[in-house]
DNA sequence: CGTTGTTAGTTACAAAAGCAACTGATACCT
DNA sequence: AGGTATCAGTTGCTTTTGTAACTAACAACG
């Protein structure tokens, strides 16, 4: 029997990505300036606070030379300041100052209403059970 | 209640998608040397045979100028063959050579075990739930 | 016809990502 | 201490992507 291409988890997964990226990109993008990854950066340190760029390249898997770019870029636009670390001088702790935790919380919140309305598309079971599995499987990989 | 960055969809689906291409890359690119995209149309072309350039587009969800290089790429490969629609020779029927069929087979086995171990991964009841609601997902954004 | 508009696909240029080599700092090992 | 290895983060260079303008083919309307 020949093999679906909807079925093959992969292409699933990049696909459905891909869409709902793609639809929230504007909210970081138009108001901010900010490329994606300088997104993904404020919103691991809006979440955990002081983190050093280690720590958001393991918890968000995204390559160090990118996460360095992100944060020159958020340092330029006065979100993000950097402090060495003086029990180990090669780390740097990273922090939100205030112009970065308002453009956090703004976003957080558009966030939440757009994460409500997938909710909405997929019924509210559905929804659960595919951040669960999704949990599940990032888990296993990384 | 803070939100949790791991209830956040978008940000799931990302990284899902990302851990797992990232996973089955090693078997387009070191073998047969394609990009993503390329892989992504010999796998369209594959499964649905003959198709223009535009089709891939839509039905993939890829840009134009993405298929269009991909499309050279493969052409350039020996993977494909483009072929003017006399009825309107704007378009361009693309079909796959035996070499790219016999690309697509074995990638296609390679995928075929790539997902199945990422259903013993989640357990078979999950895969397929999984594999439902991102299918439901897509079809609602695109 | 012919002019205007639209469509499939390409190309040129700019932005972003990937990779490898580098710097400065710490750890380890003798 | 001195030498080597390792690690956090950056930078330079190449590859890939995104955007917008372009070409060639068709359509529609006068």
């Amino acid at each position: 029997m020949k093999p679906e291409i909807s079925d093959f988890l992969p292409y699933l997964l990049n696909q459905a990505a891909e869409l709902v990226s793609r639809d929230f990109q504007p909210f970081y993008k138009d108001r901010y300036g900010m490329l994606r990854t300088e997104w993904r950066v404020l919103f691991h340190l809006g979440h955990h606070g002081e983190m050093t760029a280690k720590q958001i390249c393991e918890q968000a898997s995204i390559h160090k030379t990118k996460v360095s770019r992100a944060v020159t870029a958020l340092e330029k636009k006065r979100f993000l300041r950097r402090e060495t670390l003086e029990d180990d001088r090669r780390f740097e702790a990273l922090s939100l100052t205030p112009a970065g935790k308002a453009a956090f919380d703004s976003l957080a919140v558009e966030a939440a209403a757009f994460d409500a309305s997938l909710e909405d598309m997929v019924g509210q079971d559905d929804f659960e059970a595919l951040k669960r599995m999704l949990n599940h499987l990032i888990a296993k990989k990384s």
